[in-house]
DNA sequence: GCAAGGTC
């Protein structure tokens, strides 16, 4: 019998899906990833009974990034960006291992049948499918077809079926037109916020975001914030008039009237009208009118309207919305989350769903009533095409859930209540007057205006909404104020000022819609993939370098609001070029700056670093620092130059000191290491000059930190090494109050693995088991250390691997 | 360390 393949876009769908094609008759198991599930059935397929397997991806299969050596931001110009840098397609989530995942499933199958979403971005996920598991699948017998694309609008059984009868191709040039945004995305973000963060961050010291990203939907996203933040600024407030006029009748509580003009701007024409009242005691009724006023109601929920929803009512930003939306999804209690869809199925069980609801605590009073009474259709929405509306599908009380609150925002507020009156009743006037107020400036943008506003622009997707929001929060640019009032910082101001100065383009929310109408003419067949990816390029480029040469009036918006690195910071080490001081900066990312020499030095992040000892580097004379991840972490004196310029060919970037293979300077590996690591493959146990009284050894690339000889008063890396295991002597001299040795002895050279005499002074801490103790590690490479023998040219030791290491430092752990 | 788009 032949094998249908037949591929989603997630689980979810795969399984709706196979239980309406098998009619509830298929079987179900995991994929190798664990995420995706498989479903088989037998049925027909164009008039063979076959094996049909149901099964999903994840969303994107790949993703598209810069080859390696172009992932350097020190190394690559920005500008190469545009188009030097070749870019490749990595697996989106290399964890799922989705590649082989789908190579394994479709092994031996006869056709596939793509079920991914009907929209570009599934469209392009096709080919990713096709292109993994084309090379396994059985090669089709002369001119017959195995490629068929199912498109469907709705996840119901006749929907489904009749999208299985009329079987299309998948569309290369929608897949192609996202090809286009991806790479477009890529080059052009990456480009302008390395160079933005670089420049910026080498001259201002106090900036605070590490990172200032730039991109073609969270640029405009933090627009709509600033621009607010313009008016607000902008406003100039006026002075104007209203009459207020109190009137009453008999015994009746007086009542207040509004002026049909509503306010006056000028106050002698207000004080006119006034006096014009004042003629008069009598009020008299002109006319009645009554309006009826109804709200519509609300249309099925969808995503946006949900988050929307979950920030005005509930307080909740969107990207915790989507949170908690999908455990609720996971734990039943409602429909899939995300989904464009605010059209119900004409078939949809309506009142099976309200039946659900019928003994909630706060809402069966009112469920039961719907019941009893019939309900209407509700309001005709959308259909997307994905999946029904976010429905109910269990009753909930509080304590099940213990968040949730009755939302009450769909409230229309009563009129204040009036008199009763005809045409001709006569009041009384109690007392007019001319009240002076003042127009008021806007409120900052909420999220639930904001969130409307992407979408009306097109900026981001359902999905993507609430990750562009997080980003211009995380990346300091706005911060969340009361009632989810989105305040952008100085520097997101200044940023967009920025751009408003220089190229306003680059800001508006114009310019994603005008690359996605080129990147349509691809997917509607009128113009040349290669062709539109240049063109769009071309510009952005020429953008960029525009941008680049007139950064400097962005900067003069900058130098108002931040410090110039020069001036921030406090004097530290010594350059070893000009020999004055060094700033330390230790705003994120913290850093050294000669302010003399104009340059920067990058440091190992998430710690403190302290001067060491005014020691120098031999190489190039910069003063050593000391750098300690915290009170109980690892330390290791390091030099700010060797850091960013590795001064030995087989040493990288951000190595320290302990990492160094210098062959004489006493501070590198070379002198200090003393043998290797228990338990990582790599790594090397560096003696740690400066951890006395507390002496300890502490591996160059793991955790694992060794504590021996407390208290000794010297504790020295000897050049000899041990004769059974390799590892370098280490010549201890103790106080002679405290030593634990016998006869009174105070100094011992001995190996800190094998030496009897040492056993009981060595203890390991800090211990991260990586892997089991007892794991068969092969004779990986070691870094060199065994000085004194076997040390070849560079410095690089050749040491053989302990006899019974093992079983002699089970007795360290603690 | 970058983008935006899928989804877990």
């Amino acid at each position: 019998m032949r094998t249908v393949l037949m591929v989603a876009e997630k689980p979810s769908l795969a399984q709706s899906i196979a239980k309406i094609l098998s009619k509830g008759s298929c079987s179900s198991r995991k994929g190798l990833n664990g995420a995706c599930s498989v479903h088989e059935y037998t049925g027909s397929f164009l008039g063979q009974t076959v094996r049909f397997k149901m099964t999903s991806v994840c969303g994107h299969v790949m993703s598209l990034d810069f080859i390696g050596k172009y992932n350097s931001w020190d190394k690559v110009d920005p500008a190469e960006l545009f188009s030097k840098a070749p870019t490749e397609k990595k697996e989106a989530n290399p964890k799922l291992s989705m590649v082989k995942f789908l190579q394994v499933e479709a092994r031996g199958c006869d056709c596939v049948v793509l079920w991914l979403d009907c929209d570009k971005e599934g469209e392009n996920i096709c080919f990713e499918v096709l292109d993994a598991i084309q090379p396994v699948m059985n090669k089709p017998q002369g001119n017959e077809r195995n490629v068929y694309r199912a498109k469907f609008s709705s996840i119901t059984d006749t929907d489904i079926c009749k999208a299985m009868e009329h079987l299309g191709e998948p569309n290369r040039n929608e897949a192609l037109s996202v090809d286009a945004r991806q790479e477009l995305d890529l080059r052009i973000g990456c480009a302008f916020t390395r160079f933005q963060t670089k420049y910026f961050q080498g001259k201002y010291g106090n900036l605070d975001s590490s990172l200032i990203s730039f991109g073609p939907c969270q640029t405009p996203t933090l627009g709509f914030c600033v621009e607010r933040h313009d008016k607000i600024q902008s406003f100039k407030p006026e002075m104007y008039w209203v009459i207020q006029a109190k009137v009453f009748r008999g015994k009746e509580t007086p009542i207040t009237l509004d002026w049909d003009r509503v306010r006056v701007f000028d106050r002698e024409i207000g004080q006119m009208f006034v006096n014009m009242a004042k003629t008069t005691r009598d009020a008299l009724v002109e006319s009645v009118s009554k309006k009826e006023k109804a709200k519509q109601r609300p249309l099925a929920l969808n995503t946006v309207e949900m988050l929307r929803v979950a920030s005005s009512a509930l307080g909740m930003g969107p990207q915790h919305a989507m949170q908690i939306a999908e455990r609720l999804y996971t734990q039943g209690y409602i429909s899939y989350p995300r989904t464009e869809t605010t059209h119900y199925p004409e078939n949809f069980d309506l009142k099976g769903t309200l039946r659900q609801q019928a003994n909630n605590c706060y809402w069966a009073e009112t469920v039961k009533a719907l019941l009893a009474e019939g309900l209407n259709r509700p309001r005709k929405g959308v259909d997307a095409g994905d999946h029904p509306p976010i429905t109910p599908m269990r009753s909930a009380s509080e304590s099940e859930l213990g968040f949730t609150e009755v939302m009450p925002w769909q409230g229309i507020p009563l009129e204040e209540a009036l008199p009763a009156c005809e045409r001709g009743d006569a009041f009384t006037v109690e007392e007019v007057k001319l009240l002076e107020k003042q127009t008021s400036p806007p409120d900052y943008l909420t999220e639930a205006e904001l969130i409307t506003l992407m979408e009306k622009h097109g900026i981001g997707t359902d999905a993507s909404i609430p990750v562009h929001i997080n980003n211009i929060c995380q990346r300091n640019y706005v911060t969340v104020e009361s009632g989810r009032k989105l305040q952008p910082t100085n520097l997101g101001i200044v940023l967009v000022h920025g751009y408003y100065k220089i190229d306003v383009e680059l800001v508006l929310p114009t310019i994603r819609s005008a690359v996605e109408k080129q990147l349509n003419l691809i997917s509607l067949g009128k113009a040349n993939f290669h062709q539109v990816l240049q063109h769009t390029l071309d510009i952005f480029k020429r953008k960029f370098h525009y941008f680049v040469d007139s950064i400097a009036s962005m900067d003069e918006l900058m130098e108002v609001s931040f410090s110039p690195i020069a001036a921030t910071g406090k004097h530290h080490s010594r350059c070893g070029k000009c020999h004055r001081f060094l700033k330390y900066i230790q705003a994120k990312p913290s850093r050294l700056h000669c302010s003399h020499c104009d340059e920067t030095y990058s440091l190992p992040q998430n710690g403190a670093i302290k001067l060491y000892k005014e020691l120098r580097c031999p190489l190039d004379e910069f003063e050593l620092v000391l750098w300690t991840s915290g009170p109980r972490g690892k330390s290791y004196p390091l030099c700010p130059y060797c850091y960013s310029n590795p001064p030995f060919r087989d040493m990288k970037k951000g190595m320290g000191c302990n990492e160094c293979t210098h062959p004489s300077c006493p501070h590198s590996l070379n002198s200090l290491g003393i043998g290797q690591c228990v338990e990582c493959e790599t790594g090397v146990l560096v003696f740690d000059p400066s951890s006395g009284p507390k002496w300890r050894m502490a591996c160059n690339r793991c955790n694992v930190a060794v504590h021996f000889f407390e208290h000794a008063h010297k504790v020295q890396v000897s050049q000899d090494s041990c004769e059974s295991c390799d590892a370098s002597l280490v010549m201890v001299d103790f106080h002679k109050a405290h030593s634990p040795l016998l006869d009174g002895e105070t100094q011992h050279t001995g190996c800190v693995f094998c030496d009897a005499v040492f056993q009981d002074l060595v203890e390991l801490k800090h211990a991260t088991m990586r892997h089991p103790m007892h794991t068969n590690r092969g004779g990986g490479a070691r870094r060199g250390r065994g000085r004194g023998r076997g040390r070849r040219p560079g410095g690089r030791g050749n040491p053989k691997k302990p006899k019974d290491k093992m079983a002699a430092l089970a007795a360290y752990f603690v």
